[in-house]
RNA sequence: CGCGGAGUGGAGCAGUGGUAGCUCGUUGGGCUCAUAACCCAAAGGUCGUAAGUUCGAGUCUUGCCUCCGCAACCA
């Protein structure tokens, strides 16, 4: 084990949102929030740190939106680059820098970055042959092909997925490949493309993460020892496209950077662009310690790809903790882009304006950081209403009102502690070492929970102190009460500044104090007596059932769209010619045995008597259909369909599915018994 | 198939060998300074399942079940 580093500052980098739309509560909850948790922490605190964010705009989607949009891909990242860095703003994220990756100062620090692994020799060129699109005059990316599923028929597959069956493909298993630019068919081209031998670092890498970063989090630690056991194979780092930052050799003409290598490269050129002549301490000076949030699904590339980049290269520091959560789903289902299942930011801040710290709590106190968790508008509601007014916001309102009621307003001295008042204060100060070591080990969630514990003891200690009965008879009680209530919600400004910012600005106005700082944290003396308040008003308000029933309807009218649009059929494909029809020959079998094919989640495998011998047809059906009840069954299958190899097995055929749009499948059979081998037509 | 994460009272979560906890909700009581807020108390769990190790298992081992994810896009 590795002995416990001491550091002088901190690199917070956070995932860079890729820029074909908006972000939502997903992102805020798995990234945002918690890096700006900390990263406030830690400047209250007086440490040295940066939060460093951007937008990755380069890559083959927003190339796909923009051409659907009919605008340029710049026009495309510039519309929800602007939509993005507001939602941040708005939201309170500080990042020191929200830049992105189309800048000028990115192009160069990732082009030369690629050039140094280059001239070191860091790359291995492999040519390979991939579909190109004669007409339009360029590579396909996988997404850019579409053709028929070999496993389920689904003719509208894409090159990487089909979405009828869910199988993943590679763009040569389509069996009649389409240009999804131009229409046309693509021919293979040989294209060369620069990779990063991943297994070359492999030991390196087993050592850093398995032996000295023990300390990660079980979903980071797990997924990676996963990789790793399985062995890494290199990985292409350029691609055939003319939206990106161009491979610096020459020859490379129409080639840029894969996304995934220039994008974290990102975190680097927005901290130069920050600190144009001291970016190198924050990345080269082991004293520096470096930590990227990011979500789940970027484990390996934080892990494992951008390590082995930053040690081919040689001069960088590594992160000291990628502490990556898991998702947040929306009242039960996947948040999804593409089916607008989703809360976004700037939507919300409309709907709920004002409403940013109640967003943040909810988030923090239900984030995904082991499990996927579900947010719901219910949720979000009780945890307002219930916790952050009635815990937080109300004890600050007593406190207030009753130094109002009895001092107008200025603070009163104390004039002796009981020991149930030390009690209180001893609860005060011991806040603070919990917090601190919930916040160090990235427990955000549990680090919020603690810092309530503080309202909480405070409203015990005004119920148990009774100050309005006290009021009549000893005054003097009564000022050791209410300082001690002031004295609480003063570190309540503090401690809860990292979690809701907006609200604890509000909180310090009513105190009328300056930020005290992360260091009188449990501190009885924070506001002296005679110390006049401020104007005093409601911290939080209560989200009453009409905004939240609006929400949800919303979310349901959604749903039910979403669901007509799955529902109905889809338009009717280019007429063809009874020509093009009769090449097909499509027959009728019986289905002699059906197996399951092993290694293989989605695929069965059946020997049909076709009426001349006896074929073996794999169907991608196992998720709809058990074998056995496929047994003595006739089915109707394309019987001249070339022969392909599906997980080693050759498949002579095409049995035909009717498929909805849901995804499900159901067998054509015809209505009477037929001889095996009987033509439809 | 394989790999990773997860499965704990109505909901959301802690809890890596020693009497099952926290927040919310529910029920009853108290208080009235407070945003019908606050405080106290109670009810509610055979810790997915089966077997095993152990004096003792939510916690370790093995099998099984369920959910999420696994180099397209996506936090």
């Amino acid at each position: 084990m590795k002995k416990e580093k001491q550091f002088k500052r901190t690199l917070i980098t956070t995932a860079l949102p890729y820029a074909n739309g908006p972000v939502h509560i997903g992102h805020l909850a798995g990234v945002y929030v918690p890096a700006d948790i900390y990263a406030r922490y830690l400047r209250l605190k007086g440490e040295e740190a940066l939060m460093i964010g951007g937008s990755d705009e380069h890559g083959v989607p927003i190339t796909i939106l923009a051409r659907r949009e009919g605008v340029s891909p710049q026009e495309v990242v510039d519309r929800y680059h602007n939509i993005i860095k507001k939602s941040f703003e708005d939201f309170g994220i500080t990042f020191d820098i929200y830049s992105r990756t189309t800048s000028e100062i990115h192009r160069r620090m990732a082009s030369d970055f690629f050039r140094t692994l280059y001239d070191k020799g860091a790359f291995v060129e492999k040519t390979t042959e991939q579909y190109y699109d004669p007409e339009a005059r360029q590579f396909l990316a996988d997404r850019y092909i579409t053709g028929t599923c070999p496993h389920c028929g689904n003719e509208r597959a894409y090159g990487d997925q089909c979405e009828a069956c869910g199988t993943s493909l590679s763009p040569t298993d389509l069996t009649d490949p389409k240009s999804a630019i131009s229409g046309s068919v693509p021919v293979m081209k040989a294209t060369r493309h620069w990779y990063l031998p991943l297994d070359r670092y492999d030991a390196f890498l087993r050592e850093w993460i398995l032996e000295e970063h023990r300390e990660w989090k079980p979903n980071v630690y797990g997924q990676c020892k996963s990789w790793l056991d399985m062995g890494l194979q290199p990985r292409a780092v350029s691609r055939d496209l003319d939206w990106g930052i161009p491979v610096p050799v020459e020859g490379a003409e129409g080639k840029v950077l894969y996304v995934w290598f220039d994008a974290p490269i990102g975190y680097i050129s927005n901290t130069r662009e920050l600190c144009p002549g001291s970016w190198e301490k924050w990345w080269k000076d082991e004293e520096t310690k470096i930590v990227n949030f990011i979500g789940k699904d970027n484990i390996v590339f934080h892990c494992i790809v951008f390590p082995a980049m930053l040690k081919a290269e040689g001069t960088y520091n590594l992160p000291e903790n990628v502490p990556a959560n898991e998702f947040l789903n929306l009242e039960g289902d996947k948040i999804s882009t593409s089916r607008n299942w989703a809360v976004w930011l700037h939507e919300y801040l409309e709907e709920l304006p004002g409403k940013q710290d109640s967003l943040r709590y909810a988030l923090t106190a239900n984030a995904p950081e082991t499990k996927d968790n579900d947010f719901t508008w219910k949720d979000f509601q009780a945890r307002n209403n219930n916790e952050l007014v009635a815990v937080l916001g109300n004890f600050v309102n007593r406190a207030l009102v009753l130094t109002w009621k009895y001092f107008d307003g200025i603070v009163p001295a104390i004039t002796g502690l009981t020991d149930f008042d030390r009690g209180m204060l001893d609860c005060m100060a011991g806040i603070r070492a919990g917090v601190e070591r919930l916040l160090d080990t990235y427990h955000f969630r549990d680090a919020q929970k603690e810092a309530m514990l503080l309202a909480r003891a405070g409203n015990k200690y005004l119920a148990d102190a009774e100050p309005w009965k006290l009021a009549s008879t000893d005054m003097g009680r009564v000022a050791t009460v209410i300082n001690i209530a002031l004295q609480i919600t003063a570190n309540l400004s503090i401690v809860f500044e990292p979690f809701l910012p907006a609200g604890m600005d509000k909180l310090r106005r009513m105190l009328n104090v300056q930020p005290p700082g992360w260091s009188r944290l449990g501190e009885a003396d924070i506001l002296e007596p005679g110390h006049r308040l401020g104007e005093a008003g409601l911290l939080f308000e209560k989200i009453d059932d009409g905004v939240i029933q609006a929400q949800v309807q919303k979310l349901e009218d959604r749903r039910k769209a979403n669901e007509a649009v799955e529902r109905r059929a889809r338009p009717v494909r280019e007429a063809v010619t009874i020509e093009d029809f009769g090449r097909l020959d499509i027959r009728v079998g019986t289905v002699l045995e059906c197996t399951k094919v092993p290694k293989a989640d989605k695929l069965l495998q059946f020997r049909i008597d076709d009426g001349l011998n006896r074929r073996t047809i794999i169907s991608g059906v196992a998720m709809h259909y058990r074998p056995e009840e496929m047994v003595g069954k006739q089915v109707c299958f394309v019987a001249n369909l070339e022969p392909r190899r599906l997980k080693g097995v050759v498949s002579e055929g095409m049995i035909l599915f009717a498929g909805d749009a849901g995804g499900r499948l159901t067998a054509i059979m015809p209505e009477a018994p037929v001889m095996p081998g009987s033509e439809v037509k």
